[in-house]
DNA sequence: AACCGACACAACCGCGGAGAG
DNA sequence: ACTCTCCGCGGTTGTGTCGGT
């Protein structure tokens, strides 16, 4: 089992590659393939060791290799891969093709492993972090939706209740913690600091509201125009965003908007129009909530577009797997990009 | 203009598996 | 069964670039 002293030997240069180095290892590779690594660089002339003309020709050289930014359907293969194999960056750059296993590697350490970080997700296992300061950055987009249900009207809660789907799925999961007994005793028996007892009464405070008005609203299985207004409308029950793991929201409550995007627009600048079959305004956060004892029921809901209105549609699948696109769909997830 | 920190990416390092002798 | 060599993989480091001060 001795170790290869590839690199060890004392002359071979290391470091950046030179264009003329390359271009030597390119003509030697297209004339006789690169055979043993080892034995390649004499022949092909260059000062390297075999393990530098592998590195070299395996993440830059190769002829189909594809450069340049990954595009959002690559985002999502290596969120839905790394969620079920782990980092095997070669494993999942065959699913990729054109992309190397370090090219892979570079861009879920300095791009997807940080949002999934900021976002409040363990990187490692996809799933809601289980320390609650972990979750303050979702905590925070929570009290500002609190805020703003204190100070405006029915209407004006109803135009951001269609825009901000997600943080109603955002809430199932604070609705987790605030019931199990266990995470708020043992967040309470660690309070420490002014920001921690700040955050403890900000939970209690978003506990009380838990049977509020937006709650309520979703909870009836009926038509709520006249909660809605006339030209935005509840039209029923259709799909559904799994509360199934909170016992007091069951059965799964559901909702399903039809909105005329120009009024949403006109009176909530923060509301996208999008395009048709894009899936990209809403995604409920997280629809497959670690479940305290058992797995929930998986229930399916998404949103789709159909150009001039919106409604929700479904996202699937099974943990872990069903994570990352529920992440890549979060408008929180770009955000933060 | 100079400096500095953050970021992105190429390249290196070291370990372990596989296969040949 | 054991040793040795080669290769591939994942983690880490080095370096260039960019934006802010």
């Amino acid at each position: 089992m001795g170790r290869s002293p590839c690199c060890d030997e004392t002359g071979l240069k290391k470091g950046p590659w030179t264009p003329e180095e390359d271009q030597k290892l390119i003509d030697y590779i297209q004339k006789h393939g690169h055979g043993s690594w080892r034995a390649l660089p004499k022949l092909a002339g260059l000062n390297r060791c075999g393990k530098s003309c592998r590195l070299r020709w395996t993440n830059y050289l190769r002829p189909d290799i594809k450069r340049g930014k990954f595009s959002q359907e690559e985002e999502q293969t290596i969120l839905n891969l790394h969620s079920i194999l782990g980092n095997k960056w070669s494993a999942i750059a065959t699913h990729l093709p054109g992309r190397t296993d370090n090219e892979i590697k570079n861009f879920w350490n300095t791009h997807l492993r940080k949002k999934l970080i900021q976002m409040g997700f363990d990187p490692m296992t996809h799933r809601p972090r289980t320390d609650i300061f972990a979750s303050l950055p979702h905590l925070i987009a929570l009290a500002n939706l609190k805020e703003f249900m204190e100070h405006h009207s029915w209407e004006e809660q109803a135009v951001r209740l269609q825009s901000e789907t997600v943080q109603m799925a955002r809430l199932q999961y604070l609705q987790y913690l605030l019931q199990s007994p266990a995470s708020m005793a043992g967040f309470s028996d660690n309070i420490n600091t002014a920001s921690e007892m700040e955050t403890y009464n900000l939970l209690n405070s978003l506990s009380s509201m838990k049977d509020g008005p937006v709650l309520n609203a979703i909870q009836l299985e009926t038509p709520t125009s006249s909660f809605l207004g006339t030209s935005t409308t509840l039209q029923g029950i259709h799909d559904s965003i799994p509360f199934s793991h909170l016992p007091d929201l069951q059965p799964p409550c559901s909702f399903q908007t039809s909105l005329n995007n120009d009024m949403v627009q006109s009176q909530n600048p923060n509301f996208k129009v999008l395009s048709p079959g894009k899936n990209s305004l809403d995604s409920p956060w997280p629809s497959s909530t670690p479940a305290p004892t058992e797995a929930p029921p998986v229930t399916e809901t998404s949103i789709t577009n159909t150009g001039d209105a919106c409604s929700t549609s479904s996202y699937g699948g099974a943990p872990p797997s069903f994570w990352p696109d529920l992440l890549l769909e979060d408008p929180l997830f770009h955000e933060i990009a």
